[in-house]
DNA sequence: CGGTCTCTTGACGGAGTTCAAAGCTAGTGG
DNA sequence: CCACTAGCTTTGAACTCCGTCAAGAGACCG
């Protein structure tokens, strides 16, 4: 039920069948449709949630009433607002699946159990965040680096399968553009 | 000696003397001239680094040779490319001390063995990247949901001390956009 | 005190936005 | 299973924020 998450562990620390058991009584797994949200703003978050199956995305709004997606998460991917997770403050965003999704929910208030019963989880997260850190890195990057036209290539030969899957004023509000300008790359409007 | 770290690390977990003791043993206390490179561009990163004094900077080169300033680390905040330090892969970023400056140095070749000794700075780690993911995430919602002039006045007063610390080039490019920019910005010709 | 690094100022240019209107697609209910 | 509607995408014209270039004025360090 829940191996594609044992998977992701033991590529990082070791986690024998015992311990594979204990962590199923732990983490509960959760179907949800498409549009579901896991999270809203101004809520404080209650889990972290490991995406199984399908995709879900993670956005704000701004005044001006548009949508900024902040991050997607697909198979094998973490996703939470860790900020209002330890400190328990109210979230600034919206989780919300995209597609009918298998989830892996790590509720907070059995985090700290969960750590005490398999010590080197601390171990496994900690690499957890490092990648995720890495990537919000990777983005500012590119965000300085790169024109926008440059970014959607970038995207797009990275994810090619992907971007199948996500609506264009999706990706264009996470690539930092408006989608009347993705429209125009991909009419190859744009030099 | 590395009373500032003890401070630090004792707000998220408990550390006795015995441990405090310990954990001297592996911070080698360094002391940089203004301009010293911690890490060079395509160098593998070989230590994290805690700043006890002074302030250091992350930052990157396109190919336009422009530099880009990716973030800041001032005292108490930790300092490294995660990505090349765990992965030993040779890193796109440069770590400059600004400020003749006071390091804690932890070394990742003894990391392992700490968090051994003291098994609770695993948590602490996760902590300390827990904020530093905040943080990026913060970025970027700054970046998407406000103008340069916007970002300018929310860096200045929320770190108004800091402003002063900083050559305005560096702060042009940690806020996305060129020092002349920044000049029109502070002469108020920008609405 | 001389040279390099940093900041300022202005004219011009361009990447990307805004607004509006029309075409398209997909989900939903009958 | 079809029709209808709401939401998504396309297109074009006008506009704006900010970048580029260039030249000069400080400011700091050896």
């Amino acid at each position: 039920m829940i191996s594609a998450l044992v998977d992701h562990i033991r590529r990082y620390v070791p986690l024998d069948e015992q311990e594979a058991a204990v962590l199923e009584q732990f983490i509960e797994v959760r179907e949800v449709k498409k549009k579901a949200f896991l999270l809203r703003e101004g809520e404080v978050c209650k889990a972290n949630y490991f995406m199984i199956k399908g995709f879900c995305r993670s956005y704000f709004m701004t005044e001006k009433d548009t949508e900024h997606t902040h991050l997607f998460a697909i198979e094998n991917w973490w996703i939470t607002d860790y900020s209002s997770l330890e400190r328990k403050t109210p979230s600034m965003f919206n989780i919300q699946a995209q597609e009918p999704s298998t989830l892996g929910v790590l509720h907070r208030d059995k985090q700290d159990e969960l750590f005490m019963a398999i010590p080197q989880l601390e171990r496994y997260f900690r690499s957890v965040l490092e990648m995720a850190l890495a990537a919000a890195h990777m983005r500012i990057k590119y965000i300085y680096s790169q024109s926008g036209h440059e970014r959607y290539i970038h995207f797009s030969t990275s994810f090619p399968d992907f971007v199948q899957r996500i609506p264009q004023y999706m990706l264009a509000s996470y690539l930092g553009f408006t989608p009347e300008f993705l429209s125009k790359i991909r009419a190859g409007k744009i030099s």
